[in-house]
DNA sequence: CACCAGGTATACG
DNA sequence: CGTATACATGGT
């Protein structure tokens, strides 16, 4: 099936954007996407016959894609207006947007976003994506798909995780996180963090709900906020974040200046720090 | 093959 | 309250 999309969108710079860990480019601009137990194909056309916007070639339903992709890919919101809305306010900024244009803050499953994020401390995304792929093919449902010789897994759930020890957690790589992830397993298999629930509440108070599992600091937190529950006024500081903060803003958190948006201009100036070509060592 | 990775909990002062 | 330190493994 065809879709026409009017906005900024780009399937590399979302693959690499290190927000979604189980991004695959299949065959030269090919990509799969998976949440839930849904997978999909995704190209973008060569040629758009049209001069604004451009048109995708996908997997799925017309249904699905109303359903599960267009909302995962944020597709509701126009990122060019948000862009030109931010614009103007520090000369960084306006780098890292013009270099990161196409980008979209996905809106993935909540469970999967907080194992992730749990998993990334102190890991390279390279090893992020490698363990989180152990525990699907482990505690995974297998999906049913074609277009791969691979076997895909969904993102086991809650209860397929309930019956992992930790000795379990640790042979996918987990390290001394595995305990933090065991603490998430029984913290929502036993009801007491319901992930949809806490959905309800305002952004700083979903922000302290999930921090109250074992493992999840500010920065986890936030990105689950906005990786997960599309609360884009939260802005993950993380190493990069913050050198940018120091290097480029004076020391001075610029987050706040961008309000509700805080969180798409974190994700260029992430995008940006860790991939615009360096001409000079420091 | 050392080195370091989208941090956090804990122990200090 | 702010700062220092340990932490388990894997990818490059």
């Amino acid at each position: 099936m065809q879709v026409r999309i009017d906005d900024d969108f780009d399937l590399k710079k979302i693959q690499i954007s290190g927000q979604c860990f189980r991004v695959k480019e299949i065959s030269s601009g090919v990509f799969m996407f998976i949440t839930g137990d849904n997978v999909v194909f995704i190209e973008e056309e060569k040629n758009p016959l049209f001069d604004n916007g451009k048109t995708i070639e996908v997997s799925c339903s017309e249904n699905e894609w109303k359903t599960i992709w267009k909302p995962y890919f944020d597709l509701s919101r126009n990122y060019e207006s948000i862009c030109k809305k931010e614009y103007g306010k520090h000369e960084f900024t306006d780098r890292a947007i013009d270099f990161g244009r196409g980008l979209r803050i996905l809106k993935q499953d909540k469970w999967e976003m907080l194992i992730s994020f749990i998993i990334s401390q102190r890991k390279s995304i390279p090893a992020i994506s490698s363990a989180v792929n152990s525990l699907s093919v482990k505690f995974g449902t297998k999906i049913e798909q074609d277009r791969t010789v691979d076997e895909i897994f969904a993102f086991p759930t809650p209860d397929q995780m309930a019956k992992a020890t930790l000795d379990d957690l640790k042979e996918c790589g987990l390290g001394y996180r595995a305990p933090y992830v065991y603490d998430a397993i029984k913290r929502v298999t036993s009801g007491d963090i319901d992930l949809e629930k806490i959905g309800l509440l305002n952004d700083d108070e979903l922000f302290e709900e999930l921090m109250k599992v074992q493992g999840v600091g500010k920065k986890v937190s936030n990105c689950v906020c906005l990786f997960a529950y599309s609360r884009m006024g939260r802005a993950p500081v993380d190493v990069w974040i913050s050198r940018a903060i120091d290097e480029e803003y004076g020391g001075v958190n610029p987050f706040t200046e961008y309000g509700e948006n805080a969180g798409i201009i974190q994700q260029y100036i992430f995008y940006y720090e860790k991939n615009h070509p360096k001409m000079f060592a420091d």
